[in-house]
RNA sequence: GCGCCCGUAGCUCAGGUGGAUAGAGCACCGGCCUUCUAAGCCGGGGGUCGCAGGUUCGAGUCCUGCCGGGCGCGCCA
């Protein structure tokens, strides 16, 4: 919900150049609304005479002049200005404010935005392996905000995570067990039960890399272990399905603490095992989406040609000669010995989530999050007892949230959709993508890592779980919580061991995940670990804090004089308004309020921009903006009645709308700090 | 070689579909706790926005070409 307000002074625009220059829907020029620099210019700023000037012939001053007396009254403004060319409005403050704080903390749209579609978002997707790392957080905040931003604004969205355990990783760990360790799968079961398994096999997995490093012809072992598993009916099948499903619980674990949760675990050996792969095939080859080369290198494999980015350009060309039929434009899909690469895989998944494919799983619930609901997965046979289930996949947009290394693949799946016809679908088909999480010199040398002459030359160290280096998702909480609970007791004496560890885990989360949206998109993260630890500054518990000391105004309030925080607020209409208008003090209420209203706008551009480092600095802004308005005046302590009603109710909306933010953001406010 | 991304203060980064004087955090220096929490606030120094052209009334933002860095482009997954 953009404010109201902007349509309106759109529309009045809109008729106003009508009326005086004759300028009709067709030829309208875009009405950009943004914000004049200082709150004496007014609350909003529109350069539309600059626009304008030259097709008008005329001084931008002038048409700035002429909109301003052509406009009329405009419900919500209270006055119109023209100021150096810019058609400067200010609102009507009172009306403004005593709207909006009846609304409370903003929530999820109660229902679907006229003309949304069903949305799947697809996150987190780690090798069911190994403990979680930073760079999964980053995926998975970047995700689960996604989600909460696409649910607030009224899409309705369906969250997977997809599960690789018929992949590599896995396989290696099974090697580990197996050829390194000697244990079976009773003595895999008793590790499990007794051990932080996701760190175990952490370790273990980057022992077999190195194994393999020594002798590289122990990579068959790999190989033959991954056919086992794929193959399934074995012991190597039983230990991967063992390790990934109680590795994926982990996971889920973890990320519950960062307040991250799903729908739908979708696993890929479902999708080999119930054939999804032979039904996309068809499809492809009726469709002629696919092609079997007959000659040259790829000759014997299914391919499907690639795209280019131009094709309007090759048109012409038919003299140039075509030499060599350039054969990295063809991906090959089934190689020659009749298997599928991941390829098809993938476009199998992606046919099924679009509701193409003519195919579904089963399903069965996994596991329940701490509020009862259930996490489904997907399995092979029906599995009687179930309670009923949701209607899964068949969605009219799908975001796949994946690291930008994986732009190639995803490029393929829309044209793979575009191929078989569903132009729709490959345009709603979003690679959600984002750079990686790299580590500090510093901090790669404080994990124990010695740094090569090659390392030491690049700008940052690249995370490998083959190696063993990276930061545990789990490490990093605990960390945090630790530091937290430390300043949290120092400042609380008086809380309870429990309410002190409940809080310090919701900083910790705050920190966390305004870490990892705070940058946008495409820019790589030097994850520094005395940064992220450094609770100052621009941080997520800053933003708490902020929240947590406007919840104790009104606390006191209840303590010191009996008054809750609505009753205090409700006779505002019958308050003079001197301090809303400026007062000495110029316009920091207004300023604050003002500031405040901006979150939808934010969040729809947010997701529209798919750039969430908007809201992270937004959010901050805003507690910097109430920081210092807290600093600067009383509230409680305030004389004058009006001036003390008016700043509380400016402190109220304040705050309303930063816990909604931090929703967004999947941070919590803690009772206290 | 081709494609995508990045380059803004000492460091790390913001700068909606081009708009008013390029901002923040960290670090550094100096102030502010008998008042609603100092995880805070106020002030200070710090900028050829990688370089060179171009478009525009107006360019950190758009276009072209360079320079520097990262990633991707397998019958691996």
């Amino acid at each position: 919900m953009i404010l109201p307000v902007h349509d309106l002074v759109r529309e009045r625009i809109t008729a106003a150049l009508s009326r005086q220059y004759g300028i009709g829907a067709d030829a309208l020029p875009a009405i950009v609304i943004d914000y004049p620099p200082t709150r004496e210019l007014g609350d909003l700023a529109l350069p539309i005479a600059f626009e304008l000037a030259r097709r008008l012939r005329k001084a931008p001053r002038a048409i700035a002049e002429e909109i301003a007396g052509a406009l009329g009254d405009v419900p919500g403004i209270a006055r119109v200005e023209a100021t150096r060319g810019y058609l400067n409005l200010y609102l009507d403050r009172k009306a403004f404010l005593g709207q909006r704080l009846a609304t409370g903390v903003p929530a999820v749209a109660a229902r679907p935005a006229p003309g949304a579609v069903k949305t799947i978002v697809e996150h987190t997707a780690i090798n069911p392996n190994k403990a979680a790392h930073i760079g999964h957080l980053r995926n998975s905040a970047l995700g689960d905000t996604l989600v909460r931003a696409l649910r607030f604004r009224g899409v309705p969205v369906e969250v997977q995570n997809y599960i690789d355990d018929t992949g590599v990783q896995v396989a290696d760990v099974v090697v580990g067990f197996r050829q390194l360790e000697r244990k079976d799968l009773a003595d895999i079961r008793a590790i499990a039960d007794s051990t932080r398994f996701d760190f175990y096999c952490w370790d273990l997995y980057a022992r077999v890399a190195a194994w393999y490093e020594e002798d590289k012809s122990r990579l068959q072992v790999r190989l033959d272990t991954l056919h086992d598993i794929e193959q399934g009916g074995n012991e190597a099948a039983d230990i991967a399905a063992f390790i990934a499903d109680r590795i994926v619980r982990r996971h889920l674990v973890t990320m519950a603490r960062m307040n991250v949760q799903y729908d739908l675990l979708a696993w890929e050996g479902d999708i080999l095992r119930l054939h999804f792969w032979a039904r996309a095939f068809e499809i492809l080859e009726d469709k002629g989406a696919v092609f079997l080369q007959s000659q040259g290198r790829l000759a014997g494999c299914w391919v499907m040609p690639i795209e280019d980015e131009a094709p309007e350009a090759a048109e012409e060309d038919e003299a140039a000669p075509a030499v060599d039929e350039d054969e990295s434009r063809e991906k090959v899909i089934v190689r020659s010995n009749g298997t599928v690469t991941y390829v098809g895989k993938d476009i199998a998944y992606q046919f099924w989530k679009f509701g193409v494919l003519g195919k579904d799983f089963n399903y069965r619930v996994f596991s329940r999050r701490a509020d009862g609901e259930p996490v489904w997965a997907t399995c092979r046979e029906p599995i009687s007892g179930q309670p009923p289930h949701p209607p899964f996949g068949g969605a009219g947009a799908v975001f796949n949230v994946i690291d930008v290394r994986q732009s190639y693949l995803q490029k393929l799946l829309k044209q793979a959709l575009k191929a078989v016809g569903h132009r729709d679908e490959a345009e709603r088909s979003v690679h959600f993508s984002y750079e990686m999480v790299a580590l500090t010199h510093n901090t790669a040398r404080q994990l124990g890592y010695t740094l090569s002459a090659e390392d030491a030359a690049r700008p940052f160290v690249e995370v490998s779980g083959r190696k063993g280096l990276g930061v545990k998702a789990d490490d990093l909480l605990d960390l945090l919580m630790k530091k937290a609970g430390e300043e949290v007791e120092k400042r609380n004496p008086d809380l309870s061991a429990d309410d002190t560890r409940r809080i310090a885990e919701e900083i910790a989360v705050a920190a966390v995940r305004y870490f990892m949206i705070r940058f946008s998109r495409g820019k790589v993260i030097a994850f520094d670990i005395d940064e992220a630890l450094n609770f100052e500054g621009e941080s997520g518990p800053y933003l708490q804090y902020a929240v947590v000391r406007a919840n104790n105004i009104f606390q006191k309030l209840r303590d010191r004089e009996g008054v809750g925080e609505a009753e205090f607020l409700s006779p505002l209409r019958d308050t003079p308004t001197e301090e809303l208008s400026g007062g000495a003090h110029g316009h920091d209420l207004w300023a604050l309020v003002l500031e405040a209203a901006r979150l939808d706008e934010v969040a729809e551009q947010a997701v529209r921009t798919l750039e969430f480092s908007v809201l992270a600095k937004y959010a901050f802004g805003l507690a910097q903006t109430f920081n210092a308005f807290y600093h600067r005046f009383q509230i409680l302590n305030e004389e004058r009645d009006d001036a003390r009603r008016w700043r509380a109710a400016a402190v109220s909306y304040f705050r309303n709308q930063l816990t909604g933010a931090l929703n967004l953001m999947g941070i919590p406010v803690p009772p206290r700090m």
